[in-house]
DNA sequence: GTCTATAGCTTGATAGAC
DNA sequence: GTCTATCAAGCTATAGAC
């Protein structure tokens, strides 16, 4: 019997574990092969670009999932509040609990331009996300568009700290504070 | 004439500057050769444990720089608030204005279980640092710690941000909310 | 679509001259 | 303390069978 085609799903899964794990450089063809359970000649059939064609791949897949499933409540009904509430634990399901790290972060090191440019495109797009959520609250734009920033910074900061600290914690608080962040005109008592 | 020895400072410089750039396994010998100006041979006569001991080496005199410059005016004279703003601008210095990025970051992708340790350990020393800031304005010990991890992931996720949006405003804003952060009690109107 | 086999190159690492 | 020279191993990449 023929092998059979591995799901584009778990492919997908695992190559991005990787990458995420161990950074452009760091994601050798073996690890590849040893998280898809594919050799690396069908790797490249599958990516004749290499490494730099699979992490543009990688890229936009998250990128849809992330559209359509973690910041989709920002353009659904409800109190923006709740919307915010909903991300987080979305946000905490994606990243594991801070356990798995953020692959605009572990793939900007390396200096493909393309590369930055996708990861630029994609932390634009969720802060767009953030930004109408937060004007959904009643903020203005700019005061919105603030907020927004400093919500991102804040989760990628804290999935940074969990992984420096090895403790779950700096991240789940920074999902705490999404709520308030996003959607609070003048925060008092934080 | 015999080679000159190269001067530690810009041996340091130069290794740490690719490290910091490229990560653990990005950084490769001819990076580093290029960068130190030095060959192969004569980085493994200064570090005979390769790139493993640069790295710490690199941690240990961070550390040092941190603690007796960087993060020196949380333990000075002065209002707390004046002293946080300091701060702000030795870290806006050290990290050229968000141009320049974590080390803790970069370094945590390897999977050295001694660079992990000591990246944890610095973390931690830069949190104590500016709890202590934080409680001398005032804070109650509890809440001067909460405010100082807030502070770093503010921090390290600001240089995410500036390195994937290539912009370095996210990084100054996150410095510029420094003082606040550590030393007023209710925050309200950030 | 997957595999085995192989090629050339770069890497990390060492020996020895000056 | 720095260099040239060299090595095996691991890497990226490709050709061709099933």
């Amino acid at each position: 019997m023929r092998p059979a085609k591995i799901s584009d799903e778990r492919l997908f899964q695992g190559l991005s574990d990787v990458f995420r794990r161990k950074g452009y450089d760091g994601a050798s063809y073996s690890d590849l092969m040893k998280a898809t359970g594919l050799v690396k000649a069908s790797l490249y059939h599958r990516f004749p670009g290499g490494k730099a064609e699979m992490v543009d791949a990688i890229l936009s897949t998250v990128d849809r999932h992330f559209a359509e499933y973690v910041l989709k409540p920002a353009s659904e009904e409800g109190r923006p509040r709740d919307r915010a509430g909903k991300i987080g634990r979305r946000l905490r399901e994606f990243y594991d609990s801070g356990r798995r790290w953020c692959l605009l972060d572990t793939l900007t090191l390396a200096d493909s331009p393309s590369t930055r440019a996708h990861a630029r495109r994609s932390m634009e797009f969720w802060i767009d996300a953030f930004a109408r959520l937060s004007r959904d609250a009643g903020l203005s734009p700019a005061i919105a568009r603030k907020r927004a920033q400093e919500a991102v910074v804040t989760i990628e900061g804290g999935l940074v700290a969990s992984r420096v600290l090895n403790n779950p914690r700096p991240f789940l608080r920074s999902l705490a504070n999404l709520p308030n962040q996003l959607t609070v005109d003048r925060l008092a008592a934080l």
